[in-house]
DNA sequence: AGCACGCCGACT
DNA sequence: GTCGGCGTGCTC
């Protein structure tokens, strides 16, 4: 009988494509196997097989696929069935996942990872291509502005990444193939991405202390009863100890473990403490991976000498494992295990969840801090709750002071940043060798230059922010789409030359520090210094062995960095966290602001926190002082009971995007109307997001709550159906939709 | 995503 | 009339 296959494309594509099957592979397809397959005029893509049938489709002449690319499936049923459910929940098309998935290579035809770049044309020198904006490309205003960004963008290189230029400039592909087909453009393939390996001899793991011992044992008690449970544990309560033994364990009973971090906190020290009990059984996943590395990790997971435990960060779970016996979420509350853009946009913690019950595995999601909605589920009972109090070695917890920045300022106590309690807790700290951690969550020179004169401030002219100052380069930034333009030195609006430079980004405060104290040495950890993988582990490493007295960084700096001999942290300032316009912000803050202050006073003696802010007086700071989670936790819960957030209700955002900011208001207001009549009160909006624009592009948001209790099912269902009911209209087919459950 | 098709405005 | 830019819609 005829055979049929239902694939997924890796593409942006709804549903599934079916394909014949050649009589040749007849009997051997299975789902999960990848074939090539032929799509449109002339492109072909490896698809995954979904589903094997005989049902020949009747709408439309079915093609055969062209090769049956593996002998067993590379991805195995139970992976599947999570994407099943990940598509269903986070409203993502399969296609999305796949993606999102499945290493490139494991995608791509075979060949190493490549990525299309961009140069401009043999015999098209940069002074001929400048002519052509002038003149020749004056009727195509598309081009235009392509090729001007190219050349904004290529001052250095001559090259650029296909995709990276098409964004920049905010067009559609279709005209960057235009340049190409006129010989203005040439398209070259670049390799990308080599593997390493590394060799750590094994030591006997260290033995538990008392605390950590009782934690160990309750987490184990716990599993009897529980599939989840949450251990909350302080900073430096050695959880990490507590890990090992709990992954020994399952190991011994011939299980696999999946222990997940987010992506900062997956640094040498923790790949090297594990490598240290584990040796070779232990195999890594990491984003800043070669494709290459990846693509090996699969295939070993997928053969009979699979890893036995796997560190990695939010996309590790996608990973094949054919007997996982628990999954480890350290730092769970950490908000990077969310994905934000692209699709899919899962909750790798929630997701992870899923995962072990669908292998009948048990769930620890470890952190100092919990999750709102995590410690709320511990204490109704659908998590076990253990508890380790006690740090490690008896290490003080460190003493924070609150500095009332707004307060020194008027009595002239303020240098810049820094108050002068600080100034002189640094200067002690640097004479007895101390080193300190200055935290200050913008990166950048000064997030707003002004004109003194006329008041003007540079504006990206994609998004609907202003750029950030990057003094090194001399260039202003936007964080939102990389659009980078040279700083003016001349107002373009009043033609004066008299600017000021308003806030303090990491930069800044680096350039200030220095002047300050110019003979120590100061390192900068954020998004422009860490680029690179070893720029990361370097300014790490150089911290650590005492190199580097001060380290100046944005967030970064916060998450599971193990030093020594910090004896001085300082929060610059606090408000930036504590006035973010968004439900989570005071959560965030008491996260952010409690690891921050776990660096401080590791060894010798109690580390002190300064926390520079112009709120003292803010609930949430003595709740910070004391340490007191519990507290913070209830007044938080509070708060989201009386104003509808989670853990009591749950939040859909629905995005909305198009260049025509009528048709999409016009579009979004339809939208709105047709979800209230269906959720009634528990819609809002439709609204303009935060940032309203980016590349080109307007945005507007509706967002649902519904009541914890209700199907999520049926509400994802509506929500369908609502889309399907309004896009079926012909004029809004351009808008793209695109949903966010559970946001952060 | 990427490509072909076809509409429409500009210019010989 | 024709050329070419660029939006639109389809791909099993």
């Amino acid at each position: 009988m005829q055979q049929f296959v239902d694939v997924i494309l890796p593409l942006p594509l709804a549903g599934t494509y079916t394909y014949s099957v050649p009589t040749e592979y007849s009997g051997k397809v299975v789902a999960g196997s990848r074939v090539s397959v032929p799509l449109g005029k002339s492109k072909h893509y490896t698809a995954l097989i979904a589903k094997v049938h005989n049902n020949k489709p009747e709408e439309y002449t079915v093609r055969p696929f062209t090769e049956l690319l593996d002998e067993q499936p590379t991805v195995l049923a139970s992976q599947m069935k999570l994407w099943e459910w990940m598509s269903q929940y986070y409203m993502c098309s399969l296609g999305e996942i796949f993606k999102a998935a499945v290493p490139q290579g494991l995608k791509g035809e075979f060949r190493p990872k490549t990525e299309q770049h961009i140069k401009l044309s043999a015999h098209f020198g940069n002074p001929t291509a400048r002519n052509l904006i002038e003149q020749s490309l004056s009727r195509a205003p598309r081009q235009k502005r392509l090729l001007a960004t190219f050349l904004q963008l290529t001052e250095q290189s001559g090259h650029i990444q296909r995709h990276k230029l098409i964004e920049a400039a905010g067009v559609s592909p279709n005209i960057c193939k235009e340049l190409t087909d006129k010989g203005v453009f040439e398209v070259f393939e670049v390799e990308v991405g080599r593997l390493t390996h590394s060799d750590t001899p094994i030591q006997p793991q260290h033995t538990l202390n008392k605390a950590q011992q009782k934690a160990f044992d309750q987490i184990n008690e716990s599993f009897a009863t529980k599939n989840v449970t949450l251990l909350h544990g302080v900073t430096s309560a050695g959880k990490t100890e507590v890990y090992i033994h709990l992954i020994t364990n399952a190991i011994k009973s011939g299980k696999q473990v999946l222990y997940m971090l987010p992506e900062i906190a997956l640094t040498k020290q923790t790949v090297e403490r594990l490598r240290r009990v584990f040796g070779n059984r232990i195999g890594l996943y990491h984003s800043k991976f070669s494709d290459a590395e990846r693509v090996e990790i699969w295939k070993k997971q997928l053969s009979d000498a699979s890893y036995d435990v796997i560190l990695g960060v939010r996309s590790s779970l996608f990973l094949p494992f054919k007997n996982l016996g628990l999954i480890i979420v350290d730092e769970e509350h950490e908000s990077s295990y969310k994905q934000q853009d692209p699709a899919p946009r899962y909750n790798a913690r929630n997701a992870a969840i899923v995962l072990a019950s669908q292998f009948g595995a048990k769930t620890l999601l470890g952190t100092a801090t919990p999750a709102i909605e995590s410690y709320y589920n511990a204490s109704t009972g659908k998590y076990a709750l253990v508890s380790l109090t006690e740090r490690y070695r008896s290490l003080q917890l460190p003493h924070i002071e609150v500095v009332d920045i707004q307060d020194m300022a008027r009595r002239k106590r303020m240098t810049g940043p820094f108050s002068d309690p600080l100034l002189e807790a640094m200067d002690s700290a640097l004479k007895e060798k101390r080193q300190i951690i200055l935290f200050q969550n913008r990166r950048g020179y000064s997030p707003l230059l002004e004109c003194r004169t006329c008041g003007w401030v540079p504006r990206c002219k994609h998004c609907d922010v202003s750029l950030t100052l990057h003094k090194s380069t001399s260039k202003l930034t936007c964080h939102y789409c990389g659009y980078t333009i040279p700083a003016p030195k001349i107002c373009p609006n009043c033609e004066e030359s008299n600017f000021v430079n308003l806030g303090y980004g990491t930069e800044k405060i680096e350039d200030d520090l220095q002047r300050i104290f110019p003979r120590a040495s100061i390192a900068r950890m954020d998004l422009d210094t860490t680029r690179t993988r070893n720029a990361y582990e370097k300014i790490i490493s150089d911290f650590q062995q005492g190199n580097t007295d001060i380290l100046i960084g944005t967030q970064m700096v916060s998450k599971g960095l193990d030093f020594d001999n910090v004896s001085v942290v300082g929060i610059l300032n606090a408000d930036i966290l504590l006035n973010y316009p968004d439900f989570r912000s005071t959560e965030r803050a008491f996260q952010l602001m409690a690891q921050v202050a776990g660096r401080a006073g590791r060894k010798n003696g109690q580390g002190m926190v300064y926390l520079q802010t112009k709120q003292p007086d803010s609930p949430v700071i003595p709740l910070i002082v004391r340490n007191n989670y519990i507290q913070f936790y209830e007044t938080q819960l509070q708060e989201r009971m009386l104003f509808h957030y989670p853990p009591f209700y749950r939040l859909v955002y629905v995005y909305m995007k198009h260049r025509d900011i009528h048709l999409l208001e016009e579009f979004s207001e339809k939208m709105g109307h047709r979800m209230r009549q269906i959720f009634d009160y528990r819609i809002l909006g439709p609204d303009l997001p935060p940032v309203a624009r980016v590349q080109q592009l307007y945005i507007r948001k509706i967002v649902l709550k519904v009541e914890a209790e209700l199907s999520q099912y049926k509400i994802n269902e509506a929500l369908q159906n609502i889309q399907q009911e309004l896009l079926a209209d012909r004029r809004y087919r351009q808008i793209t939709m695109y949903y966010d459950v559970d946001p952060l």
